[in-house]
DNA sequence: CCGCAAGTGTAGCCCGTGCTACAAACTCAC
DNA sequence: GTGAGTTTGTAGCACGGGCTACACTTGCGG
């Protein structure tokens, strides 16, 4: 074939393809530190059966990956003790927590039920801009709540 | 060890994240349905080279994926063929476009600028519950967008 | 101070999704 | 028709992140 019309796609398109894919690839490591934040804070420690009870997979899986983020600094434990986060680690579960929540406000603020809220803010934290983000948090603040938000889970 | 105090984390937070997970493994269906759809519409036939292209993946990668995708009856082609929808992958491409375009629309609406919000859009889209889902398209309507969105996609 | 259950680690498997390098098929232009 | 360049396919690799089964540590209750 001496090349067909080509389909000339906006390069725009395989940009934001590839962004969500890097946005994927960092999400493990949020989530872990978040959780690992979360657990210190409410528990004094984290340990590997409370992160797999937390994230919803098995102690192994929680082991490899605690192995992996600790290769790469953001964690830090030894055989048979509880995790801890390194400074970096700190840092991005701050910034983890922060998104989460305002993520999660914003779609409170919606009008979004609680527990739909929670599900899509566990995904969703991980693929807003800060301009989104920024968005998100201005209109939280500038109007009030649609619906207001009622107790629960 | 005869049991730490345990963490008592709410089983919500598991599901939540067992949730995530399970849209994700819906991402790559997704957006391949709506490519092949996009394709089609825009030049008649979806060919591997040129999902590779939007996707800002390679066409090997392109190859292999769309075998699955065929195996799970979204997607159907022959050696050397060009890319067909089946009639659940059509489906799944109008649901994912309506997502996507809802998502994208809302996050205009929002007042982000357009590059920030294709890109986010690409992501969220897959971790928009239904009842998020409607709560967007409602709030775009009620009130008028805060800027006017451009033709494109 | 010991036993035993709970917690943690290891071995080894699966699958999805990236990649490069190379081989085969196709099709347009000549 | 055929050659050459494009497109598609295959082989083989890497890595992340699921899992079960089994082994080893740990530390509490007795
Ligand atoms: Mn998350
Ligand atoms: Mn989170
Ligand atoms: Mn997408
Ligand atoms: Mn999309």
């Amino acid at each position: 074939m001496a090349s067909r019309p080509k389909a000339t796609v906006t390069p725009a398109s395989a940009d934001t393809h590839r962004r969500t894919r890097e946005d994927h690839a960092a999400e493990t490591a949020q989530d872990y530190a978040e959780a690992v934040a979360d657990l210190i804070e409410a528990y004094g420690e984290a340990r590997v059966t409370d992160l797999a009870r937390l994230l919803g997979v098995s102690h192994v899986t929680v082991v490899r990956t605690v192995a992996r983020l600790q290769r790469e600094e953001l964690l830090s434990t030894r055989p048979y003790r509880s995790i801890f986060l390194t400074t970096r680690g700190k840092k991005l579960a701050d910034e983890a927590r922060r998104r989460h929540l305002v993520v999660l406000d914003f779609l409170l603020w919606l009008g979004v039920g609680l527990t739909n809220a929670q599900r899509d803010a566990e995904g969703i934290e991980h693929h807003v801009s800060a301009e989104t983000l920024a968005a998100m948090e201005r209109i939280c603040k500038t109007r009030g709540p649609r619906r207001k938000r009622r107790a629960g889970g």
